[in-house]
DNA sequence: ATGAAAGCGCTAACAT
DNA sequence: ATGTTAGCGCTTTCAT
């Protein structure tokens, strides 16, 4: 039984006066307009409970008070709603609705984006679950303001990425500043993500001298690391590293759950975490991290930055980043180094 | 340089016809229309490339093409995600448009109902990340059609949620059926889904005249389960299981989470899964779930059902369902049993 | 400073 | 069977 909605014209009506000026008044324009009435107007929207009707504002404008998302595989794989959860709170409290989509790897992408369009959308941003480079075709691209968690491979589009790289950089870092010599890598074949952060391994360990064994960089998996056919070599790779002479007394792992596979088969080997060997690694997916016997120190993604950034881009609060903006990691220290 | 988009004036003119008839025919009113008029005009439409425009059709009709879900935690805590994955693809088949509004436990409901209500949904849902009561005031209760995985402690709000108390039971039917004898549980305190699944637990054990004893039921936390200050008491619980003279042969944890640290105390006090000690569990969080070791049996949270069933029923496939509709899990069997 | 009127794209009610 | 008119709620000319 509830009893429609006021408009502007339930406010005209009791007040004597024309639509106009009430919508004037509300919206502050019509220059010209003493303060007394503005006032008295708003008081009695307020009174009445007004609340503009966002579709017919919509209609008017040919724009809805909505951003787009198309999240690919954003919501299927949850690891990274962090970004989303962001970006959604900084929008809603500017008032605009996040309207999420998810697609596939660019698939479909043409007929998400339609859409999408159908409900008007200020913009629309692409985020993606897992850092890659994506490459859509050019009546597409022209229609995507922001990518986050991915780049444009065209490089036309403004791009908010995790700096992978310093982060292989800084988690070999610490180890070494923790006094591990003999450290090893177990990369994600496959991943933009796995070769950035190996890229920085080497880094660092070429600033400090120390010598990268092509033994102690091996992938995690047999095929790229996501893929359905991906079969792990964590435990085939342990084994072997730790009846050589020479161990490793540090192992950087690609990404968490592959950590989690280390900490099985350390276990095998009978090697005790951190005293035997520290393990460092990439993501901080916390339900993992946090859990595992010791917890593990990890480079934490910055998805929450992320997401905030691109919030405030998408309000104007932030100019837009010409190109990749690299946001850092946070290194997350636990019992594991 | 997009132009603007036809409308049905521009189909109208071009045939030199009335709008209304262009838009009778793409609606199929109008019953009367010679079938050849329709599929002239039908042609043109799609040759134009015509796409309504749902804002001012929503404006029309005063309800636009939108779903609201009030999602408690869904978006936070990301593993209850596959509800709203499905709940989503079977609408936007449909042409519908979810909108997700994340709320905290019934916190500022009336708000994010309000914000939501701006554009005009054709009803709205509330989605539980976990198994709840909720109390909602009156007046939201009315705006709410439908509860996912959380039910209204009034009763006046349809409901759909894991059939708890079945998979308890079910748990530990199959780890009698194997053959075990002495079961020891792990349980929530604080949850729901806790003492449901013990109350399976114990109805399996008494059916199947198997004593529960009470030294074997113990909490896997001290304090409610998510709660900040919540202990693990699973570490301590464990070893007192097995350094007494007879142990369990058989443990259901209450969760993926809390199997995990099963599996954690287990290898301290050196017991072996299955040999020693079967495991079962609930949730099946697959990230943990897939990669223990052994991989774990455990009872899949039936997210994926509830998502579909209640997009059959807002999509009127499906009738609405009376009270409470109980969902089963799925038994997934691994390795720890 | 305020009001009147037009129009956004669509559909329902009412002619013809 | 087709066309005309009106109106959803809002904002933007243009007039007063």
């Amino acid at each position: 039984m509830t009893s429609r909605p006021v408009s502007l014209r339930d406010i005209a009506e009791k007040l004597g006066i024309s639509v106009k000026t009430v919508s004037g008044a509300l919206n502050n324009n019509s220059i010209r307009m003493s303060e007394e009435t503005r006032e008295r107007i708003r008081t009695l929207a307020d009174e009445m409970g007004y609340q503009p009707n966002e579709i017919a504002r919509g209609m008017r404008a040919g724009v809805m008070p909505i951003v787009g998302l198309l999240a690919d595989g954003l919501v299927t794989q949850p690891f990274a709603t962090e970004i989303l959860r962001q970006f959604d709170n900084l929008l809603r409290s500017q008032g605009l609705t996040v309207i999420v989509t998810s697609i596939h790897s660019g698939e479909h992408t043409e007929k998400s984006i339609n859409e999408l369009r159908r409900l008007m959308p200020q913009q629309i941003v692409y985020a993606s679950m897992f850092h890659q480079a994506i490459d859509l075709p050019e009546a597409v691209r022209r229609q995507i303001s922001l990518m986050l968690n991915c780049f444009d491979i065209h490089g036309e589009i403004p791009s908010l990425v995790p700096d992978e790289e310093f982060a292989g950089y800084e988690a070999a870092t610490f180890l070494l500043d923790g006094g591990r010599k003999r450290i090893a890598y177990l990369d994600l074949p496959g991943l933009i993500a796995g070769s950035l952060r190996a890229a920085g391994f080497r880094r660092a360990m070429s600033e400090r001298g120390e010598t990268v064994r092509n033994d102690w960089l091996m992938p995690a998996t047999k095929g790229a690391l996501y893929s359905d056919r991906a079969r792990s070599l964590v435990k085939a790779t342990i084994e072997a590293w730790f009846s050589a002479s020479e161990a490793p007394d540090g192992i950087i792992c690609g990404n968490d759950r592959v950590a989690m596979e280390v900490y099985n088969s350390l276990r095998r080997v009978g090697r005790i975490i951190p005293d035997d060997v520290a393990i460092i690694s990439f993501d901080n997916q916390v339900d993992i991290a946090r859990r595992l016997d010791p917890p593990l120190t990890t480079m934490a993604l910055p998805h929450r930055e992320i997401g905030r950034f691109a919030g405030d881009i998408v309000t104007g609060r932030k100019p837009i980043p010409q190109g990749l903006a690299r946001i850092p990691f946070r290194l997350v220290e636990r019992s594991s180094t």
